[in-house]
DNA sequence: CATATCATGTAAGAGGTTACATGATTAC
DNA sequence: GTAATCATGTAACCTCTTACATGATATG
């Protein structure tokens, strides 16, 4: 098949593949920690767009391993199909936050239950604020030891999800005083 | 059809027709405008979703008026189903945001064309966040004027807006920093 | 009367989710 | 030897996007 325009996540699989063979199991660990925080893909996705790129010469599959694991190396197609890809300008992010659409239509909510809702996705969102602000000090230091452009790129990524959670948690604070009218 | 499950986007729609009959254009408007922000829809989704629900009994269809408008309305059986969409824990967000992706793999790009390619992004997020900015004070006086829930909520979406391109610009403007090998 | 915009809709395919099925290996 | 987890994969379905087709009405 001619292989057709490469998909952001197919793609993403390529860019992991460039360091060495990675079977399905460890590109969906891989992926998780690399890219999971803005790009979410699932283990049923990554095992069908291996296959798929594997028919379209993009990746080979190397002799089964211990448990059937499987090594998945990047072809010169591949790599063409990758450069192709990451030269395009890249679209605009979708966000979809459902409990937005709560907050827009919390008039029809009994009394009470927003607040619930509220409290619960907060603590969901400093969590991963806390995670993030345990993980920075440690990519810091690996950068500092061995500076590399990828753990500075991975660094930059890091420090959106900072950004972004702060900026959650910053809204959720100032929630309580736009939702309940003035005194 | 047994309703099945409402999904999200179709739980909106019926969120809109509680304030009165409006026609497939105008909910795409009213849904652009409203939830568009933090909730990607198309037109092709709604026309469809609309047909769906008429076939499930959650809306009716009235005459058509000029230019073919076919009003919807929302049923006893649109209401239930509804409230009982909103009363559902809310999912968590999903972000995909494509550029970092390219951040990510950037050390696959030719020199140069990571900063042409933040520049342009840069400024489209400059433009919403001026945007967001510039409907603030509107909305507040709109809420001073006539204080009631429906706009404390509208404004509450948008306080995460400008949180949220806040945080993007702000990460913008340290990018440089952390991309560049220190001197 | 030509052009823009309003307004509806379909077709086709890509992308994504959820759930399940199957078997190998490791750890207790 | 049984439970956990590693590892692959399929099936079914839903959702989303892109592009196109069609015709009405308003505006100049």
């Amino acid at each position: 098949m001619p292989p057709r325009q490469l998909n952001a996540t197919a793609a993403s699989l390529l860019g992991f593949l460039h360091d060495g063979p990675l079977t399905g199991w460890d590109l969906v660990a891989v992926a998780q920690q690399r890219i999971g925080n803005f790009w979410t893909l699932t283990q049923s996705q990554v095992y069908r767009e291996l296959t798929a790129m594997a028919a379209a010469g993009l990746v080979t599959v190397g002799e089964p391993e211990r448990r059937d694991r499987k090594p998945y190396s990047i072809t010169d197609a591949g790599r063409a199909a990758f450069a192709e890809w990451i030269e395009r300008e890249p679209g605009r992010e979708q966000i979809r936050f459902p409990l937005l659409l709560t907050v827009v239509f919390a008039g029809h909510l009994p009394p009470g239950r927003l607040d619930e809702i509220l409290a619960a996705h907060r603590g969901a969102h400093a969590a991963r604020l806390a995670d993030y602000r345990r993980v920075r000090p440690e990519l810091v230091a690996a950068l500092e030891r061995t500076p590399s452009d990828a753990l500075r790129h991975e660094l930059a990524t890091l420090e959106f999800g900072l950004r972004y959670e702060s900026a959650v948690m910053d809204w959720f604070e100032t929630l309580p005083g736009l939702l309940r009218p003035k005194a």
